[in-house]
DNA sequence: TGGCATTGCGTGACATGTCACCTATGCTTT
DNA sequence: AAAGCATAGGTGACATGTCACGCAATGCCA
């Protein structure tokens, strides 16, 4: 049915993807497309926030207030350092965050939530959870949450193994290792 | 545990996400980016094609080599219509797309692949593929494949109807309706 | 301690994405 | 057919992201 199935364009190493596969490929992708124009849009307008700030100031305070150096956050949400490093700047100017050079390595700058930014990013939190909850969860079976989030978490598990990106800094593999 | 599963902070409409949802939603995001990260470094470097490059040539490929509308296009791969505009702008300059305004409607604009365009998607699929599936389905059990399609699905479904993009053409709401 | 590779980060030039707004066309109503 | 509205899409100014590179601090080891 597909145009891949049949030989006529080269095929990958191990072959295309299987029909299963193709399906569950597709959804992620579309899904994927979508839900992140939509946060981005709601953040923007209801807390002048880019998803990209929010996901910056989530990472920060989750880790409860400590300072966070740039390669550190990078590696929690998945940038590169020198986008940190514009991005961090640019939230600066809007004392959504603040940087200071690290005491025990003077080559590292920390940085670390602001008031301000943390009352922003509560404010925000609140339409931002409300929309994850209309668009996600109201539309997720309840029975399904369980394998989703296995499904999602052994796949992120592999991601890491054998990606580009260096690990978070609190990662542990899952099992025995 | 979480800090906010007590009542420091206000809580949204309907109350944060449970226990399980948390998970669930903190593994997806997580995973997003990694994959975003890694699939756009992949193509850069093998393909001279960025992600959304790759998801305009996808998008016009399936269609099949009918030329499809600007708005069309937008609405496929969850665009808003002024990126599409400038993205095609510049893959016209690359040779990659060809724009060619509609016959009956003089307002369209109508986008489809040039030869070269599809011999450089059919050559960039390979090591996409290949990475899709190094990252995505070998960390993937077999018994989760048919669950996760599940899953997205439904919540795509959801979010097309309740979000603000409007739906793919081709779309068709699941079950009767 | 003097090289020398490594690490952490910033920067500048440029590619990309967003937003507000413009024009042209088409549709509908009178 | 003219008025008024809706729709398609382009544009220009600006925000954001990427890439290649540079500099300074550190680690390592002879």
């Amino acid at each position: 049915m597909s145009r891949n199935a049949n030989g006529s364009a080269p095929a990958p190493e191990g072959g295309w993807l299987d029909g299963e596969q193709q399906r569950a490929w597709l959804a992620y992708i579309r899904l994927q497309l979508r839900l992140t124009y939509e946060m981005n849009r709601q953040l923007q307008s209801d807390s002048d926030l880019s998803l990209p700030d929010y996901d910056v100031l989530t990472a920060l305070s989750v880790a409860g207030g400590d300072p966070m150096p740039i390669t550190v956050l990078a590696a929690q949400i998945g940038w590169e350092r020198s986008r940190v490093s514009h991005h961090v700047r640019r939230m600066t100017q809007r004392e959504l965050v603040r940087c200071s050079p690290s005491a025990n390595d003077r080559r590292v700058t920390e940085v670390s939530l602001t008031r301000h930014g943390r009352t922003v990013l509560e404010a925000a939190a609140l339409g931002h959870v409300e929309l994850v909850r209309r668009l996600f969860f109201d539309g997720l079976p309840r029975e399904l949450v369980g394998p989703l989030s296995q499904a999602l978490e052994s796949v992120y598990a592999n991601t890491i193994a054998r990606g580009t990106l260096p690990p978070p800094v609190d990662w542990h593999p899952p099992g025995g290792e």
